[in-house]
DNA sequence: GCCAACGTTGGC
DNA sequence: GCCAACGTTGGC
């Protein structure tokens, strides 16, 4: 299984927007970014990834799960874009601040921190559960 | 194929 | 509000 990590303007569309949306998920639509895209497009079902808020926040708000793979865009008016489908899974007790995973020794060398304007990036199992730890412990 | 100009994103 | 980083576009 591999690790995600999706990063959205709570304006656009936040994780409560994505709570709301329920255990059918929606698609993660709009990503014109040619490697966001090649990131999509390694996903597989059943992937986990961390919802993170861009703007004000910058913190990761929970986790969710891949439910469908790679798929065109239909809201792309040109090229060649794809989306995935994406369910909540659980909400983090204590969203992990930007400041934190700065911080953090096992957390300083994500690709969110070393390339900040992607995405969509991958994120090794270990930071996954580190975040995850240091969210509900 | 290079690079300057420009636009966008996201952190501070 | 500003700026750095990055991506895209267009002229040469």
């Amino acid at each position: 299984m591999n690790y995600w990590l999706f990063k959205s303007e709570p304006s656009t569309w936040s994780w409560d927007d994505q709570l709301k949306a329920g255990k059918k998920g929606t698609e993660w639509n709009g990503v014109r970014n040619f490697q966001a895209r090649k990131n999509m497009q390694k996903m597989k079902k059943g992937d986990k990834g961390l919802f993170y808020h861009s703007g004000d926040e910058r913190r990761v708000m929970g986790v969710v799960e891949v439910i469908k793979e790679a798929y065109p865009d239909h809201t792309a008016e040109e090229g060649d874009w794809q989306m995935v489908d994406i369910v909540a899974v659980q909400g983090l007790k204590n969203p992990v601040n930007l400041s934190e995973i700065k911080e953090h020794p096992l957390l300083e060398d994500m690709v969110l921190v070393k390339q900040g304007r992607l995405s969509v990036s991958p994120v090794t199992k270990q930071e996954f559960e580190v975040i995850v730890e240091l969210a509900e412990g």
